[in-house]
DNA sequence: GCGCGTTATGTTATAACATAACATTTTGGC
DNA sequence: GCCAAAATGTTATGTTATAACATAACGCGC
């Protein structure tokens, strides 16, 4: 990654065909994809690509801010908000795997950050991510339970 | 993962041979460790293994909570309280790598469950892997820089 | 101690995720 | 048009993890 436009510059992000065809297919998904998994979808619309083709459209597009990295499971999701906020959380569904993505709200940034300083650690900018059951899988939850 | 010896009961855990050598790696480890950095050094002791035997002795180790593993790094790290917490947050230092543990104070998981169950949201347990620079690595940089 | 089911380990092969290194093409300023 | 920078193409390989099946060790009732 040798980009860094500068934070938070990414309006005047150059989305090249590939980028856009990469952005496309993850908004297109309701789920995170691995990057194997939209080589695979842009296969099926005829497009051909080696993985670092893949891997470097992400690259930009995460570094731009338009999409975000689940380390955790090492998918990618587009940013529904299509914003860059330095912190944020991801609340990832076990069940149906799908991301929705929440600010980080100031008191709990601030406690988090309170917290790590008491021993000396220095939180840098990051994504958080939460693992737990989303709405509709709870839901669903108590259709199907007895 | 078959094991499931009911949650927290890891001081009835079976410490095999096998489980016991990546155990005391980690434990000599200031750092997290790959399965192939482990294998590596294992090697370095004669210890010839295939990969699924590391991984089986490193799922075992996470299953009864002795061991922890760093989704966002993919690697492992002793649990230095020797404890199973179900929330706890992990300090991973990006320069030096080193792992603190600390547990998650009670209101911060206040706070974050009543965040997400906003949306629905239903928070599983889980670890809370944050990043930064942890104190020794603030220091250097004090006095390295002008 | 023997048979037997369970648990653990050994072994081979391969799947899944990611990048190094180098060649070629495209873009944009002059 | 010329050039440098940026983007893309291409080949090969590195890294992380697991499927599938074979074998060995353990523990328990008898």
């Amino acid at each position: 990654m040798s980009h860094s436009p500068g934070c938070c510059s990414h309006a005047t992000a150059k989305l090249t065909p590939n980028r856009q065809q990469v952005l496309q297919q993850l908004e297109r998904s309701p789920r995170p994809l691995s990057a194997y998994e939209l080589l695979d979808r842009l296969k099926g619309e005829g497009i051909i690509w080696q993985p670092p083709t893949a891997y470097r459209a992400l690259d930009y597009l995460v570094t731009v801010g338009l999409v975000h990295y689940l380390q955790s499971v090492q998918k990618y999701v587009a940013c529904p908000r299509r914003g860059c906020d330095h912190y944020a959380q991801l609340l990832i569904c076990v069940r149906c795997s799908q991301v929705q993505e929440l600010p980080l709200p100031v008191p709990l940034l601030t406690l988090l950050q309170s917290q790590t300083a008491e021993q000396g650690f220095a939180l840098l900018p990051q994504m958080l991510e939460l693992k737990g059951v989303c709405a509709q899988c709870g839901a669903a939850d108590m259709t199907t339970a007895p």
